[in-house]
DNA sequence: TTAGGGTTAG
């Protein structure tokens, strides 16, 4: 833009480098060198643009905030250089923050560059511009140059750059400007602090971002805020809810931003009750329910095992993006109801506003592979390029998933080998869990190398392999990957179980015994064991070595996190009610069945969530489609 | 004059 200007609006662009007029020209004699040309009546200058200007500063100021567009700044800009105005700081920052603003930042590092006199004002916004752009490259280049320079560190530039850090996911510089902040003296402001507890937690350091918050003299509602979404995303939704409680009784009240992190945080929770004093909550505070709250409610419904309040949620919104359909979509899909994700997906397309984005269709996908729709799964890949959605890595574990479970393990393995994009661990542990299912211990061993060379720090993967060489009796290789892992010092972490009884949620890890009423729920668990003997139910001894450590601690019976949580649910909730179970793990084939013979056996409904889907047991069956 | 937080999958 500015390269247009030059030669058109003033002849000094033509002849001669803006530095150089700069570097002649000081505030003091602006007016004297430029001659004022009145702004409406200057010949060079074109039509006036639709805005009022005048020559004074804060009209200037004005007359840039209302630029809708870089035309109509670089209109106003050249009236500034005509005028003289571009001494004045105040109207050249503001130049360069409505172009970059506008994302113009090629105009914005121009004029920055011709700017003789700088002020903090002026590198903040560079660095902001940049940032905006996404060009953390120039952000942090432009960070640096100011750490170079004679200039102090300030409370303005400092959430910027350490958003950039958070973009980029990295820690090791964010907690570098964390440290020369502190070493510079200045005190650190509430924006400074947000953005930094949200840097740590967004790159995984919750820690780091837990000591932030408790040692901040004050917060206000953002800090609050990424504290309760940090978390959640941390896996700790559960204390969420508690800061949320204690953010509120500290009298500060939540904005939609807050609200949306909490249903998110109640989403991840998978609480029905919490969920309905949730949104019965919103209602009361009459929050404007928009597209993002409205898409926030519809995932924390289906989430939380209410698949109708989501529907309603989904049909009463006025507005919906693509966000909102997937979210429905992907609703479905985790429920097990694949022919509902698919009709809703017709919809969608059907009324052709809204085009299906990768999420949309990594849903639809999904819901296919859950249900075991293997045709339509492979018709929904295939129109996938009609959208212009090119299969990513996310796409191709789904189709792996589908195949896999229906024992195409050949046609997997072939996408596997033809696919030419990047393989990551999750699309080979997809693969590895088919090969395990259906037993082909020589494909899954092929699998389980590629996955442990990819992360070999993940217990998970040796007791995946070590129980399926277990399951086709090869001790010798069992003890062999043992050793490996126990020599490689590495030792899974037991996942908990939550259950929400009595509008209450308890957490449960394998063997636990820390609950108050422990010795009530194993009395539960061993009557309940031997009825379900009685109905035919044998424990699957292909999953005898899971997660080995914790049942030698509990000594015979494989007391997984999930069967503490049923049995609690028993003791706990009236005869003939509904039991859901909310959990973090996937469960395992020896669960599922226990499951479906306690639904017969105790005639109960038991909904248990998964790690990504939905099991509804019912008088001994399955309604989440998935085979075992 | 410049700054921090919110929605879908895996």
């Amino acid at each position: 833009m500015l390269r247009n200007l030059r030669g058109r609006f003033h002849p000094f662009w033509s002849n001669a480098t803006t530095k150089v007029r700069y570097s002649t020209c000081s505030a003091d004699d602006s007016h004297e060198q430029s001659s004022y040309v009145p702004l409406t009546d200057h010949p060079n200058l074109p039509e006036s643009p639709n805005v009022s200007v005048s020559r004074d500063t804060r009209d200037y100021i004005s007359a840039i905030l209302t630029c809708k567009n870089v035309s109509e700044v670089g209109k106003i800009h050249a009236r500034a250089i005509v005028n003289g105005f571009l001494q004045d700081l105040t109207v050249a920052n503001k130049l360069l923050y409505i172009y970059s603003q506008l994302r113009a930042i090629a105009d914005a590092e121009t004029l920055f560059d011709e700017m003789s006199v700088k002020d903090p004002v002026s590198w903040s916004v560079m660095v902001g511009g940049f940032a905006k752009t996404n060009d953390f490259v120039n952000s942090l280049r432009v960070f640096r140059e100011i750490l170079r320079s004679s200039l102090n560190l300030d409370n303005y530039t400092l959430p910027i750059i350490i958003r950039v850090c958070r973009e980029k996911r990295d820690v090791v510089v964010g907690r570098l400007i964390h440290k020369v902040a502190l070493k510079s003296g200045m005190d650190l402001d509430c924006y400074v602090c947000a953005a930094l507890v949200d840097m740590y937690a967004k790159c995984g350091e919750i820690d780091d971002a837990c000591k932030l918050f408790d040692e901040m003299p004050k917060r206000d509602l953002v800090t609050w805020t990424v504290m309760i979404g940090a978390c959640a995303d941390s896996g700790k939704p559960d204390e969420s809810w508690v800061l949320f409680e204690r953010m509120r009784n500290e009298g500060i009240v939540p904005d939609r931003a807050a609200v949306v992190t909490i249903v998110n945080a109640c989403a991840k929770l998978g609480a029905l009750h919490k969920a309905v004093i949730l949104h019965d909550y919103i209602r009361l505070m009459n929050f404007p329910v928009g597209v993002v709250l409205g898409t926030a409610l519809i995932d924390m419904h289906a989430k939380c095992g209410n698949l109708d309040a989501a529907r309603e949620m989904f049909d009463s919104m006025k507005d919906r993006n693509v966000i909102s359909w997937s979210a429905m979509i992907a609703a479905y899909g985790y429920h097990g109801k694949a022919t509902k994700a698919l009709e809703l997906f017709d919809v969608m397309v059907g009324d052709g506003r809204l085009p299906p984005n990768e999420i949309t269709f990594v849903s639809l996908l999904n819901a296919c592979s859950h249900a075991g729709f293997v045709k339509e799964g492979l018709e929904i890949f295939d129109l996938m390029t009609k959208y212009g959605v090119r299969p990513n890595v996310k796409h191709y574990t789904c189709m792996i998933d589908l195949l896999g479970r229906a024992g195409r393990l050949t046609e997997a393995s072939g996408m596997i080998e033809t696919m030419s994009i990047q393989k990551d661990e999750t699309l080979w542990g997809s693969f590895l869990g088919a090969c395990r299912i259906h037993k082909n211990v020589e494909m899954a061993e092929k699998a389980a190398m590629f996955l442990l060379e990819l992360q070999p720090q993940n217990p998970g993967h040796y007791i995946l392999l070590s129980n399926i060489y277990a399951n086709d009796g090869k001790w010798e290789e069992v003890a062999k990957v043992r050793n490996l892992m126990n020599q490689r010092g590495l030792k899974k972490v037991p996942g908990y179980t939550w259950i929400e009884a009595n509008n209450r949620t308890h957490r449960f890890k394998v063997g636990d015994r820390t609950h108050p009423k422990s010795k009530e729920i194993y009395d539960a668990l061993r009557d309940l064991t031997e009825k379900l003997e009685e109905a035919g139910f044998v424990p699957d001894t292909n999953f005898v070595l899971h997660d080995v450590d914790e049942e030698v601690k509990v000594g015979m019976l494989s007391l997984h996190s999930e069967k503490l949580a049923l049995a609690f649910g028993l003791i706990a909730t009236p005869e003939g009610s509904l039991l859901r179970i909310t959990k973090n793990l996937r469960v395992c084939g020896d669960c599922h069945s226990f499951f479906k013979f306690a639904s017969l056996v105790t005639k109960r409904e038991i909904i248990v969530r998964d790690a990504n889907r939905f099991h509804c047991f019912k008088e001994g069956s399955c309604s989440c489609g998935d085979y075992w």
